[in-house]
DNA sequence: GTTCCTGCAAAAGCTTTGCAGAAGA
DNA sequence: TCTTCTGCAAAGCTTTTGCAGGAAC
């Protein structure tokens, strides 16, 4: 909790209180939500709150660094505070999002010429084991 | 072109016209455009063609695996003809898609578990020389 | 006082759906 | 005939923007 308002304090956010509940929520549900998904979520507890305001954190989540944007599929951002690099998984069945993990010296293609680099982006789709085995 | 009846015909997609001129669109122009772009760049030629048919179409050719859907923003769908197996960058000051290449044998991360994985994405983000030295 | 933040309402942008007519098998 | 395909119009969803009031510094 102190942490999280160290975090934004030093990137110059005002720790609000929708703000820290949209951060807190994304490190109690490490599962990959949507903006959608987190103010659903967060309503009843903030009656307020609009999804203007998620949408608004969020984004400010993913210019500090304090989260990630993940794009699989087509009309729907998720967020993962965790932004150490990994992989993501996406059944195209029940549309769970599973984390994948590798070494932090995993080889990864590089690019001719002068590119910079500034995100990598690793996704698979597929079947979970849940969902295959039924 | 003799060969993309042919593989329409492979997959029971009736070779309209209309198919014919996306197919060929995307074969022409490995630019990885969206759905709007194939739509604007073929209106002219095809007056009286339609958004929906666009989008159905890409659907078709991306069901049967005659091309690639491609999601790296939120909001555009891209397609890709080149169905090999290949990384895409997307510059994020001028928005061009560039592709890059690796070996076929070289290694992913694999995943623990019972998955079984349909597709593989790689995407980077970043700047393209261009834009870089500017 | 000035800047940042919230949230309502409206707009915007991309994609999908319903449906009727046309074309092909 | 029966299935597939096209395309207009409308709807659907997610996300963004304009703006006014409020809070923090």
């Amino acid at each position: 909790m102190e942490t999280i308002v160290q975090n934004f304090k030093k990137h110059d956010l005002r720790p609000s209180p929708q703000r820290m509940a949209v951060m807190k929520f994304l490190l109690v549900h490490p599962t990959h939500p949507t903006a959608e998904t987190i103010y659903t979520a967060l309503s009843p507890g903030y009656p307020t709150l609009s999804r203007t305001t998620v949408y608004q954190t969020l984004e400010k989540l993913y210019e500090t660094g304090l989260a990630q944007k993940i794009v699989i599929e087509d009309g729907e951002m998720r967020f993962d505070a965790d932004t150490s690099d990994h992989g993501h998984f996406k059944c195209v069945t029940c549309g769970e999002v599973f984390d994948f993990f590798y070494p932090a010296n995993h080889p990864f293609p590089e690019m001719e010429g002068a590119f910079e680099i500034q995100e990598k982006h690793l996704y698979y789709k597929g079947l979970c084991p849940t969902c295959k085995s039924t």
